[in-house]
DNA sequence: GATGAATGAGCCTTCATTCAT
DNA sequence: TATGAATGAAGGCTCATTCAT
């Protein structure tokens, strides 16, 4: 007997991802995901219930994937300002290195796939940021705004950056990724 | 005979950016535009050649609606930092108050409909703005940075606020709207 | 415009009994129901929901179509014997003529289409046979057994004359209707 | 090597059975029987060849089951009622047992997979049923109809018997089987 | 022999587009 | 022009059958 083979899952998630970037959550189709997979269309069905249940399971794994990215090498002891800027770069670094994912987070945010609760889901997935910019205010480092706010101004610059990058095919030297950052930090510092 | 009916156009556009923003271009179809719209199938095929002339021309007014916007009120001749506040007060008010739109254009951007040529008419819409920021370095009022990241810095900020005021049903007070505004100063001055 | 057309209704109507009848109600399609019937399988779904819906209004149809066949020419006021042959006859000519109806019915009783509470509509129909066997009764006409199995009893012999007649390819002289009411008289009668 | 299992064959005759009465013929899976049975798919493909043997292979058990079962206890050398009446116990009797088979012959019938030369073969089951009755009419103890038909009477009425009992959750007391029987031998009679 | 994952043809259904009115 | 019924190609999904284990 055949066995269930979990990276098939990670080929269909895979390809999926590609596509969407491609042609958007419009474009896709069991048969253009099964044949960029790899696979029949009817193994796409042993993995996954229907075509809503791909595409929700594969959000969640984005989600919790940016996740588990955005704080690596991050310790709330860190000093403040060495703590964000190494979220900022993970941020970024992961909006670049999976620029796909990013684009289908956001194409599932205006479909029917996805519900309320699980967008809710997905703004929990910046608290630790949230706290840190608490602190921030708390050593009166960054300026006295309502840390919602601050943390939009934050991503919204890298966001921002990270299409550009991939729309306008640009390169991010080190002195850019400098530049940039400096932005940010000058914007929110107190 | 009767008129082609320019309301009826208006009457289309706006039933597809409702639809757009329900459920994603993913969601549309004819049948429903129609609906929504008030007319039969069979008339949008009046108006419109087949749906991707429709997806498309509503794509050109979006942004053609978008620059007419955002240098409103706007002379070449304002202090930089007059101009500049006036034209990203116009360009967060826009996002805001064309939100669908704004979605639209974003869902068009990875999807079939829009080829590679229409993207780059797109980057030229911020054209006039390019020249301010350019006058800014000049007049070293802001940082030397490469002028397309400084827009890019702006864009992203405005853009992101514009989202979360959406997507988290919040109100921008005339205080926020200054601090935001203080944020993407601070982060740019020289 | 094109008006939708109740004709249309009726030859997808017997298309799926001509179907039914060569393949049962396994060897259905859509498509087959609509190249039998002349028409795009889409239009089908103009007409019905879906094929559940296809098939359960075929089978209200075909039930009201039998209630109304069964009772023609007889009249309450009848001698009792008069009526009864009347009836007799009548159901036996139905399951004659329309004999696709009445595999379809039998079928359907063993399928997920039709539930249970259909059923017992289909087990009303013969409400005036039972008042007439009742009045047999009452008349001592007839033997003094539940008018259930009495019901039974006809209905059983007929069905199985009609089979016949079209599984065996016979013919059905008037001798022979005669010869088949006369068993089924003799067995009831008291 | 293990052997070729004979009752593993059953269950899988059981399911399909047991399948055909809740769904019809149209709701058979061969998945579904394998779970049913409690047997991997590729299972059923190591005893059938495939869909068609498995129902023609069933349709053929059914058959010669109720030939064996309709002549039970019964002698050419009974007297003419005892034989008729042990006939007609037994075709009672193994309907009402085994109705799945029933619904099953019945289905199988309008299906693809039965062709007219099985439909033939099942015609000569009742062939000593046929002898009995043509006896009985050179008694002069029942009535002088073709035989076919007479046969079709006693058939139609046990038939119909046997659904009603499933259908509508009737007990059959002996007293009932009595009057049944009376009615069919009051109809058949001389 | 037994398993069940894998396959892909085919079914149900949708939807862009046409056309008779 | 306007309508919406009609069309049929194409998409989502199922299921008979195969095959690696």
């Amino acid at each position: 007997m055949k066995i269930k083979d979990d990276n098939k899952i990670n080929d269909i998630y895979a390809a999926t991802l590609k596509l969407v970037k491609a042609s958007g959550l419009a474009g896709i189709t069991m048969q253009a995901v099964a044949k960029e997979a790899g696979v029949a269309t009817g193994t796409l069905y042993i993995y996954f219930q229907n075509k809503d249940e791909l595409i929700i399971r594969l959000f969640d794994v984005c989600v919790k994937n940016s996740a588990s990215n955005f704080f690596k090498d991050y310790s709330v002891r860190d000093p403040f300002k060495v703590g964000f800027r190494t979220i900022w770069s993970n941020i970024l670094q992961h909006r670049l290195s999976r620029f796909p994912e990013s684009i289908f987070i956001e194409q599932c945010f205006h479909s029917p796939f996805i519900d309320e609760d699980t967008k809710i889901t997905l703004k929990k997935m910046f608290d630790p940021l949230l706290e840190l910019l608490n602190r921030g205010k708390r050593e009166h480092l960054i300026k006295n705004i309502d840390t919602f706010w601050l943390l939009t101004f934050m991503i919204g610059g890298i966001n921002e950056v990270a299409k550009r990058v991939v729309y306008f095919n640009k390169k991010l030297s080190v002195e850019l990724m400098d530049q940039n950052f400096q932005m940010c930090w000058d914007g929110i510092k107190a």
